[in-house]
DNA sequence: CAAATAGTGTCTCTAAGACAATATCAC
DNA sequence: GTGATATTGTCTTAGAGACACTATTTG
């Protein structure tokens, strides 16, 4: 028999196979408007998510996603949910991990591929509140105490979920948790929120996705907002400035209008 | 409806599903006996291959793998393939992304996950050479050119195999690779053992895989020899020993009989 | 002592963090 | 000028790399 026949006579679906999803962590930075239009914006790290309307996990928020098509590779299905939910297309796709856990799924066997993507606020669609899929963004707080043990909190208006992890491991740049308490979220997407934000933290440390929170042009300032943003952390202009310098190129363009010295606005080189 | 009776009502086979596998890149690192018992030994990174008794790609070499069960999930199906093919459990799996462009398999629709793992030296089992399942090690040589063109070579004795690779991108710690010419590797197992390498080198970097390659006791010069075999490069070693420190405790154990100075054993902390 | 590997001390240079100072706008 | 943010200069300190040196074994 050669490889024709043998193709010929296979039949793949004879053997058990698993559903396949991709879900995608879409991530932005929300800028509120100041007391005053000389102060700089107040920011807020903001993840996607939606409603469930249907079984399991009824009304329950999760993250966007949906089954992988034949003919279609889980990148380009995770880019396709994000564009059905945002109408964005974002610039890159992180892969975040695969979960496979019996038992993660009650309608079955299900294995899931999750990603991460990040959006300029600009570019944010405003997402309605009364459809079948109702999507909202919420503002994202996570803590992480010395003993391992975490709590993610997502909050939109009157509705906050406050999720209990515990982290199981940290190798290879990847992060993954333990469940205690999933908040109101459906499925295992308390610790999929949670290991791909420490990604997101991880790949911000080396300046890898930050551009991304940001159009085109952008000042040094906000750039470095961004980075304390999704750090959670401060630093000083000064050292952000030293270090950045060698990934990005100042145009000649300024910002003007704002009622102090203008900024130059760059790009990533 | 309530959720129990959608549950009992829904048929998830219904949908369209792909099949899924779980491959595994499992590294060792080979030491060569020396000239004289009084010199160094030479080593070589080595990666476990299995030729393919079947169609497709009968005769080709290809990493060991094999289909997901139900009940298991894709870190121990890994796992249980790492100890079928080597009779070891290796102490960490390594997740490096999962493959499912349309056409990468001519039996239909499949979807690997690849993992990454490291096996001791001492641990590796004699691998028969005219099995049903025949499987060999291979030493491993990637070199990468400025331009992102690579070239990957692996050799058994006679066997050699030489593919070609190109540089996608390089993000978030892994990096991705097109096939330009896949030597005798089946399917897309070429860039899968690019990627698997690369993510191990980022990883040896930080120290965090280097001492899977080795038992539980070893000495400093050891450890930097793994870490020179891995990356490919060579450091000096009162730099290593320094850096080194945080993660090692010396024992009261030492070397002997072998011609010099004895050495300290150590265990990772 | 010779040959081999094991292990230490220290100089230099670079990068990171802290802090102070200056620049430029709107009003 | 005042108040705000933008931008630069430089001091100090921690770490990486280079290199020279010492230590301990077998034969």
């Amino acid at each position: 028999m050669n490889e024709q026949e043998f193709l010929q006579s296979y039949d793949i679906t004879k053997y058990d196979r698993p559903s396949l999803t991709a879900d995608i962590a879409i991530f932005a930075i929300h800028r509120f408007a100041p007391d005053s239009y000389r102060h700089e914006p107040s920011r807020e790290l903001s993840l996607l998510l939606v409603r469930r309307g249907q079984h399991p996990f009824r009304d329950c928020w999760a993250l966007p996603g949906g089954f992988v098509q034949r003919e279609e590779s889980v990148e380009a299905c995770a880019l396709r949910e994000v564009a059905e939910e945002t109408g964005v297309q974002p610039s890159a796709l992180m892969p975040i991990g695969s979960y496979s856990k019996p038992g993660r799924d009650p309608r079955g066997w299900v294995v899931s591929e999750l990603f991460a993507s990040v959006i300029p606020d600009e570019d944010r669609l405003p997402v309605g509140g009364d459809d079948a899929a109702e999507a909202a963004w919420f503002s994202v707080r996570f803590d992480e105490a010395a003993d391992g043990s975490c709590s993610l909190r997502l909050q939109n208006g009157q509705t906050l979920i406050c999720a209990r992890l515990k982290l199981l491991q940290s190798r290879f740049g990847r992060s993954s948790f333990a469940i205690l308490d999933s908040g109101a979220l459906a499925f295992d997407h308390a610790a999929m929120i949670a290991e791909a934000l420490c990604a997101l933290r991880e790949s911000a440390k080396e300046f890898e996705v930050i551009f991304d929170f940001l159009p085109k042009r952008f000042t040094l300032t906000e750039l470095q907002r961004v980075q304390e943003t999704v750090m959670n952390v401060s630093v000083l202009p000064a050292n952000f400035r030293r270090k950045i310098s060698e990934y990005v190129v100042a145009t000649d363009e300024t910002t003007e209008g704002a009622g102090h010295r203008p900024a130059v606005l760059y790009e990533k080189k």
